[in-house]
DNA sequence: GCGCAAATAT
DNA sequence: AATATTTGCG
């Protein structure tokens, strides 16, 4: 992401420059520019062709941009001269509007050629591009402070294929996204559009049927529900859910789905998602053990407690923007942090999330169930939710269009 | 409504 | 083969 992100300032750059100086001077010197960019371009899209699927978009962009860039070269040099009009060429803006045939072709076929398996594992430590993933527009709503002040920039015209909702008996259409925009309804209590990964930009419907659309009109209930896609957004807004609630473990889901203001988040996803978050929670486990190996850790424990690399957060923050319907895994920004948290870094949201749930008459879990919530084992309770740290470079975050 | 675990989908 | 999500059950 980096790259592409730096890559296309260049091309920014560029482009003010072609259409600015006419100076026929230039020209040559900006044939080597274009040509140097396109290299690099190329270069990059060798890179980001490991993740075609992750970072379609990306993809796009950059075929998208090795593709104008090509024709400017080509047109220039045809006429030497036109250079100074610009504008024809093209370099333009960067709407992804559709992909461009020809590179898209060849990134199809290279992409198969490619045996990510030893590539992919390199990039995956310089590069983050983990959290891509669609990110359904949100829309914040009042009482959130948070840390969501560098709140992601929505999808800049990045479209991710619908999730279809296929099934193997029988099944013809399926979740179709484009009702029509009509809205009034926001009024008071904003929440968060949620469409699992397809959705536009603005795009606002009835709160009703979203979920419907969503699950696409499935009148028998054989079909199965469409996949909830736990978008970096949605993830933060669980983890800040889960804070005021009190950690995971005291935390439901009822609860804290009423705190996301999402809509069309249902109990059951929150329930899932919950269930999945605790299990990555607690105990590292089994699993990676192989430590003695050379490769340092990606994750550390901390007080028992399973501590993902860098900030989760942060990358999606700088990342949010972009699209592509990468599979929203891997958003796990668990948590530890005992009761002392002096570290400035979090002070200021983490504190005034107060366990507003043992109210005198909040019977938590009215069922037969209060088992949970003793702590005693002393496995959770010290849980907390780190978000984020700004910071980071929110540099692709320009690229929205 | 909740948590767990099996079933599925990716 | 590993995970993420959805379902079914108590």
């Amino acid at each position: 992401m980096e790259a592409s992100s730096s890559i296309i300032h260049h091309h920014r750059r560029t482009t003010v420059e072609e259409s600015e100086s006419a100076m026929v001077d230039n020209f040559s010197e900006k044939m080597k520019k274009c040509q140097d960019y396109m290299e690099a371009l190329e270069e990059e899209r060798r890179k980001i062709q490991v993740f075609h699927r992750e970072l379609p978009l990306s993809l796009d962009l950059i075929n998208q941009a090795i593709d104008n860039c090509r024709q400017q070269l080509e047109s220039s040099a045809d006429f030497e001269e036109q250079t100074t009009s610009s504008e024809g060429p093209v370099l333009e803006e960067f709407i992804p509007l559709k992909r461009t045939s020809s590179s898209d072709l060849r990134q199809l076929q290279k992409s198969k050629e490619i045996k990510v398996s030893n590539n992919k594992l390199d990039w995956l430590k310089s590069v983050q591009l983990w959290n891509q993933n669609p990110d359904p527009v949100l829309k914040e709503d009042s009482p959130r402070k948070t840390t969501t002040v560098l709140e992601s920039k929505k999808n800049g015209g990045a479209f991710h294929p619908f999730h279809k909702a296929k099934i193997p008996t029988t099944q013809t259409t399926t979740t179709t996204t484009t009702p029509p925009a009509s809205m009034a309804t926001s009024s008071t209590t904003e929440t968060v559009n949620e469409s699992g990964g397809e959705n536009q930009n603005s795009n606002r419907r009835g709160e009703d049927q979203k979920e419907r659309e969503r699950q696409g009109v499935q009148s028998s209930s054989s079909l199965r529900k469409t996949r909830r896609c736990w978008s970096p957004e949605l993830h933060r807004r669980f983890l800040n859910a889960l804070q005021q609630l009190g950690g995971s473990h005291v935390a439901t889901p009822k609860q804290i789905r009423e705190l996301m203001k999402v809509d069309g988040l249902t109990n059951d996803e929150v329930k899932s998602h919950l269930q999945k978050y605790r299990l990555h929670t607690r105990r590292p486990s089994p699993t990676i053990h192989n430590n003695s190996n050379s490769q340092p850790p990606q994750f550390v424990v901390v007080g028992g407690i399973w501590v993902p690399p860098p900030e989760y957060t942060t990358a999606v923050a700088a990342t949010a923007g972009e699209s592509t319907q990468v599979s929203c895994n891997r958003v796990y920004a668990p948590v530890a942090a005992p009761p002392h948290q002096s570290s400035p870094l979090f002070s200021q949201q983490q504190q005034q999330n107060k366990k507003l749930q043992q109210s005198p008459t909040s019977p938590l879990h009215s069922d037969g169930k209060s088992s949970r919530a003793d702590h005693s084992l002393g496995d959770d309770e010290d849980e907390e939710v780190h978000l984020n740290s700004p910071s980071i470079s929110s540099s692709t975050a320009s690229l929205a269009l």
